[in-house]
DNA sequence: CTGAAAGCGCTTACAG
DNA sequence: CTGAAAGCGCTTACAG
């Protein structure tokens, strides 16, 4: 049943070459060795004809390297997430790479596990949405000198290739926005990680209503716990409506808030954009669909994908001094 | 600046014992190898303070299996598919199994490189929503006795494992819905993709129709092209609506066409619930959230995910002849 | 123009 | 109770 795969040792004979002249061949080296056209269309044929493919496993381990680059997220069904993957997996694919992928529900010790999943998979480069307390795991796979960039989050102590948004911007803009809806009590929605562009959010927040002569103590700031269920959030949110009924405008911190949110307001009698304007962070089919189209900060997804594979690929090419860069892209604030 | 990476001869040195015992002791055989306490205590102390992890690469080669499952899917930024893709990975490394995925945008080619790719990485077993002219390559990886579970889509020639659900039952049920509320003029909504998947949904459709006494001539079925960019989806749909404004209900045969569905009914008249009816396949927030929220045929992606990896593990195991199963799971109509 | 041989880091049948 | 050695399928420095 079975079938009988075949290797280099087959291909070999079937030609009657050594396999040193059949790998030659395999890797586009035939020119540069001299071998016979003869003996070059001969061993194709054969190649093709038996449909050989050689065995990467094999190659992996005598050359160390892998063609496949390791992604690390949150969660890899996070619409964001998955928008990001896609794009990497297209780009990469283009220049002969895989992407294997796999999701941390941001706890460090699965993210170690990843990491040392990848390293023993040997691949040749990472791309990390990083949960707090992954530094030294990150560290050491910088000292490995493989390529590594990080998006999304930033972790400051690292000296590491980062891809990310504007956030303190972001949330700034969202906050004038509200401001000049004339909107006195903007609320952010947050959640409760201790991560540093989570806290950009809250601190460009802040840092509009400071401008706008709305005093730090007036502002209402709800941080949702991280573990929290879907439903458990929501009945946070109806009970912070309830609350403050003086809240007229809210941000929310992530997409998967957002939505919670929008389901807690169908539950209050809340009319949004009459008595309370609502814009979101990472825009989606989800917000457009919605009535009212809610107003987003979308990330440019495809820059943030472009920036990073740029970064991976000049690193896997680097014959030079490898310099770190942080790309700090702006953020769209689409108003609806 | 790279540190060096232990290998097994290095924990041998280390402990003055032969890389044969640490191989054991590291593989769990070091009881049934009669291997001194002293040994296995001396061996783990060293591995556990030098961090050493085995090169699976090297044992992949040796072993020829990788403790890796490949997951085929057509695109993995669909929510379906990133939901499914999680709930497997959940799933498999809990039995110390990873997932490596990869979309194919439903080309036979795309899916055959994918196929050969794994292939080549020594892949442990396929999970695949096939696209057509796939047969060829899926039944290569069969004969070689990998254990194989297609799902979402069926091939019928092929005789293989598959996890699916009841579309034919499930369009029926959403007609019959629709009749009952005393619509006489239903449309679908679906894909021109030559599946079965997609013809059982549209012949359930008609079942449907003819039951409750309506013409096959009087049915509207609205083939979208697949390669539509959404903006032409839109254009169609609108079109659709103003030349047969008889229309009283549509049921939407996948996801992403309900989207530009309700993207295009908000650019007519048409009311939601009062001038038309709206059932969309698969569930999503992004329907729980519309206003009004919209009807689903959703599919059992829990069970779905576990009917797939039971299924790969018990053959994964198999020591006897394996059987092929098909398993097909009853979709539920959520009204809304 | 081509090949024999070493070696990547493991596992395991065999021997003692 | 433990180890020497073969071999998985490749790549490549070296030799001719």
């Amino acid at each position: 049943m079975s079938t009988k795969v075949l290797s280099i040792r087959d291909i070999a004979a079937k030609a009657n070459v050594s396999i040193t002249t059949v790998s030659f061949i395999l890797n586009g080296k035939a020119v540069e060795r001299n071998i016979s056209k003869a003996v070059i269309e001969r061993v194709e044929e054969i190649v093709k004809a038996d449909g050989y493919k050689p065995n990467q496993i094999a190659r992996s381990l005598r050359t160390g390297n892998s063609q496949i680059i390791g992604l690390i997220v949150e969660d890899i069904s996070n619409p964001f997430f998955a928008g990001i993957a896609r794009l990497l997996e297209d780009k990469a694919y283009k220049k002969g790479y895989k992407i294997i992928y796999s999701s941390t529900e941001n706890q460090a010790g699965k993210t170690r596990e990843l990491i040392n999943l990848f390293k023993s998979r040997q691949v040749d480069a990472y791309i990390i949405a990083p949960a707090q307390g992954a530094e030294k795991d990150i560290e050491s796979i910088i000292s490995d000198g493989k390529p590594v960039v990080l998006f999304d989050r930033y972790l400051p102590e690292l000296d590491v290739n980062y891809v990310g948004i504007d956030n303190y911007d972001a949330s700034y803009q969202a906050v004038k926005h509200f401001i000049g809806e004339g909107k006195r009590h903007p609320a952010l929605v947050t959640v409760d990680l201790d991560i540093q562009q989570i806290q950009e959010r809250e601190d460009g927040f802040t840092a509009g209503l400071r401008e706008a002569g709305i005093e730090d103590s007036a502002a209402v700031v709800l941080k949702v716990p991280f573990a929290n269920t879907r439903e458990q959030t929501i009945v946070l949110l109806e009970e912070l409506f309830k609350q403050r009924p003086d809240v007229d405008s809210v941000l929310f911190a992530t997409n998967y808030l957002a939505i919670s949110g929008l389901l807690a307001i169908k539950n209050t009698n809340k009319i949004i954009n009459k008595d309370l304007s609502v814009i979101a962070y990472d825009d989606g089919d989800i917000f457009k669909l919605h009535t009212p189209q809610i107003s987003a900060l979308a990330q440019p997804v495809e820059e943030i994908a472009d920036a990073i594979i740029r970064k991976i690929f000049q690193e896997l090419s680097a014959t030079t001094e490898k310099t770190i860069e942080r790309t700090i892209l702006p953020v769209q604030l689409i108003v609806r």
